[in-house]
DNA sequence: CTGTTAGCGCGTTCAT
DNA sequence: ATGAACGCGCTAACAG
């Protein structure tokens, strides 16, 4: 079977009309008697006619894209935010184009050339946790197409970024466990690469400041986010000669895989300790015990994103400002760190 | 700022050659001397130039872009397909268009018409809950592009089909149960609409006449899967005069939202009523108790579908036939039906 | 080996 | 109100 699509051609011959007409027509120009409207129109349903955007978008030389790349799809956190974008992007007659970098430096430069081939319009994008080079990145500001970070924001770039407030998050959620009355709060924290680790790890030794705790650099483990790790570093840290009796982690995940760990290892949580993560995951309602998290607006932060990017994108570059919208968190309260 | 790709002609004229050169040298055609070849990748390279595909879709009238269609991106299950989808697309240069349709026939309608404006070369569909008419479908066809279902398929389409055994699944799900003695077993059901749900629904039939048990109408409850109702079916059937002391429910959130529906009632899981889901989901092993369910090959799902695709777009069309895979389930042990 | 030309489908001038 | 002609960037077919 020939793969054929119908054409403004094929329906101006047989309307023995011109193209330009046809075109006119369909692209509701005011300039067409309303006959020859009515009846291209008509024939267009009809031979389930459909604008060739390829055609279109070479000539105006603008894809009606965006493009997301994500570290991965596996935790709910990344689709919501695209759901998000999507809906956004959707309002206006914009397409989304995915892709994955699977947490690779590589596959991320590789990802951006494709957005780059395919003439996206503008691109949103959270690092990959070993990104440290962003050449990649200053491609498009030099070729002039927008950008928008979000989560995973690079600082090296001066373009709009949405975030939640990560500092303040983690102060909080170290203080809850600090008025629950735990003493020796551990923190596994994720990569000093990611802006947002180090946010979070401030945040978590701010609030132990502030009420005049010590910081123990034993009981603050950094890591890469490679979940199977999370065993090692929670054993080793149940095995301390004066273990913590609370877990502040940096991700859902991460907290969620520890409180496995702990519950292998029979201890009680939260008694002997208490467990914190950051998103509020699908899993962490799931959980027994359920886990206490700072909730972030995560459809939200693709939503703003996603309008950043259509305000660059529309607006003249020159007069636009790389603003960094930050989004608020929630305390989130569940088992893990009280009995109610 | 003005947006400025760089294109062949900018490094033709710099090089002081022809643009046909310039597009042998990059597209890798033997007959062009090596150092004019050397010459045109270099300053390629140093000029951040990307092939526009917007302009090699146009002129050969392909995209080298396969469209999902996909009803939603909650559950884990979409977005792993989605990854082996991707995958293996990748591996042939092919972009990924993905879109939702939110459970909406209207929204699923529109998305395919985005699919075929944007000249998508294939397109991977699973249906919404809600679509009884195929038109849409149809118009793929009739246009010679490829189509492959997977997951929610549609039988009124002539195209290959991608899914697991659901009636095989349901019906070693079921016998799980009965062989753990259990002797009064619910289904809830999804809509009779979905193939899926009649398949499963005809498992868990068989099942029962396999082992004499008698089916109760009473025990069966056909819902339309949004979640929030589940709280009513569950209660429902907790409190028939003879309650069920088994529950196979069509998939892994339904399982999930009565478990939680079932503790809230206080009763014991598995003593007093088993649970069973289908898909192991990524919540399935984390609720207390772990949901025993029937795993799918998720990730496999989308590559196989990926490919049967890509075969069809390679393959002369006419050559080829509609089969179906078939893929395999297993049965996930946990303990919402049996005690360790 | 390299240059020239045509055409992919559409929107958009510029004429009429 | 309509038609003709051009160009978007690239590849392929056709000369040299």
């Amino acid at each position: 079977m020939k793969r054929h699509q119908v054409t403004i051609i094929d329906i101006a011959q047989k309307l023995n009309i011109s193209k330009s007409t046809v075109s006119r027509a369909l692209t509701g120009h005011p300039s067409v008697r309303s006959d020859t409207r009515q009846a291209v129109m008509e024939l267009a349903q009809q031979m389930d006619y459909q604008r060739n955007m390829l055609a279109i978008n070479l000539s105006s030389s603008q894809s009606k894209t965006i493009g997301i790349i994500v570290p991965e799809f596996v935790t709910s956190f990344f689709p919501i935010v695209i759901m998000g974008a999507q809906e956004i992007a959707a309002q206006v007659g914009y397409s989304v184009l995915i892709s994955q970098s699977n947490e690779t430096y590589e596959t991320e430069v590789a990802n951006a050339k494709v957005m780059l081939a395919n003439r996206v319009d503008g691109v949103l994008i959270s690092m990959t946790r070993e990104t440290k080079n962003f050449e990649h990145f200053d491609v498009f500001k030099r070729k002039g197409i927008p950008l928008v970070f979000f989560n995973r924001v690079c600082h090296d770039i001066e373009t709009p970024k949405v975030v939640v407030d990560d500092y303040e998050g983690a102060f909080k959620a170290t203080e809850h466990l600090i008025l629950l009355g735990k003493e020796r709060i551990a923190h596994l924290a994720g990569p000093p690469s990611l802006y947002i680790s180090r946010k979070r790890l401030e945040g978590y030794k701010d609030a132990l400041r502030k009420h005049k705790r010590p910081i123990l650099d034993d009981l603050i483990i950094s890591y890469d986010l490679t979940l199977e790790k999370v065993k090692i570093y929670v054993k080793y840290l149940l095995d301390l000669p004066t273990p913590p009796d609370a877990l502040f982690a940096v991700n859902d995940p991460t907290a969620i895989e520890a409180i496995k760990v702990i519950k292998e290892q029979g201890l009680s949580i939260p008694e002997q300790i208490a467990v914190v993560g950051f998103s509020n995951d699908y899993g962490s309602a799931l959980i027994e015990p359920g886990l206490t998290t700072m909730a972030q607006p995560t459809r939200e932060i693709g939503q703003v994103a996603a309008q950043l990017l259509l305000d660059q994108i529309h607006t003249d570059s020159s007069v636009w400002k790389p603003i960094t919208r930050v989004l608020k968190t929630e305390l989130i309260i569940r088992g893990s760190s009280q009995r109610n």
